[in-house]
DNA sequence: ACGTGAACCTGCCGGC
DNA sequence: TGCCGGCAGGTTCACG
């Protein structure tokens, strides 16, 4: 559950659970490069719980505690360790009484202690675009961005262009702008419109908890409701709720990719 | 320097 | 039923 609006709701979710608590011990149970220096972590409280992009952000004062959940990683706090988590990787112990912990059966998800803001091992946090849903987020750069002769898709995974968008919310996106995802080039006012789709698109997302597969739910037992409001993402062959034309499927820079033919021209 | 493709893991689903 | 290939919401590394 990993983008800008699943990202989002962890951290919403985990939050009131985490702030204020001290990490009592670290319980690593694999050993993996992609978990650093966690040890450190032992004895600090935590003062905040923070968003970037896709990464949470836990603030232990001189130390920072960074979380990717990469594809498949679930966090939850709870009083006791349910049997049926069968990936765990990682658990922080609370001070009263709450384990805080990752399952991640894929592994591609990293939890690394750093001092606060040093990102250099982590260059995709490091050179993180504008938060789509924030200030810092200008139609003019972004124009400028998406005029470079690269598919759109591509740009807009591209985190140095934009924070948080992944598979889904990219197709999403270029669906409602009636764009084409392996267009390149954009004119300017059709990258505005774009602006504008990515900005309600996300803040809807958010508002519904994100985009939940399968039966996954979190450790509230909660589930998102934004799957229910995609309209071409895992639809193929169903008919485009605009125009009725099947949606199809391909493969663009490396991803399936969701468009519907007769609302997005011009490839 | 920049861009694309493969690699990193495990689970699940559909087809034979 | 059982095996195999293909695919999955992301990032990073190796190449051209």
């Amino acid at each position: 559950m990993p983008e800008l609006p699943e990202v989002e709701t962890v951290r919403r979710d985990l939050a009131p659970l985490l702030v204020g608590r001290t990490i009592t011990r670290v319980e690593q149970r694999l050993e993996d490069p992609h978990y650093q220096d966690l040890a450190r972590a032992a004895g600090r409280s935590i003062r905040e719980l923070r968003r970037r992009g896709k990464y949470l952000l836990a603030d232990l004062g001189e130390l920072e505690l960074l979380g990717h959940l990469g594809m498949s990683g679930r966090m939850g706090v709870v009083r006791a360790l349910p049997p049926e988590l069968r990936h765990l990787r990682v658990v922080f112990h609370l001070d009263d009484g709450a384990a805080w912990y990752l399952n991640d059966p894929r592994r591609f998800g990293r939890l690394a202690v750093v001092i606060t803001g040093d990102y250099a091992g982590h260059p995709t946090l490091a050179h993180m675009g504008p938060e789509p849903l924030g200030e810092d987020f200008r139609v003019g750069d972004f124009v400028r961005a998406m005029a470079r002769p690269r598919p759109v898709k591509a740009l807009l995974l591209d985190q140095q262009v934009v924070a948080g968008l992944g598979n889904i919310y990219v197709d999403e996106a270029c669906f409602r702008a009636g764009v084409h995802p392996a267009r390149r080039g954009l004119p300017a006012a059709t990258a505005r419109r774009l602006y504008r789709v990515i900005r309600e698109l996300l803040a809807l997302a958010v508002a519904h908890r994100g985009t939940t597969f399968r039966d996954f739910r979190d450790g509230q037992g909660a589930h998102g409701a934004y799957q229910e409001l995609l309209q071409v993402y895992e639809r193929a062959g169903q008919p485009c709720g605009r125009c009725g034309t099947p949606i199809v499927k391909t493969v663009l820079v490396g991803r399936g990719t969701h468009h519907c033919p007769g609302c997005q021209r011009g490839s």
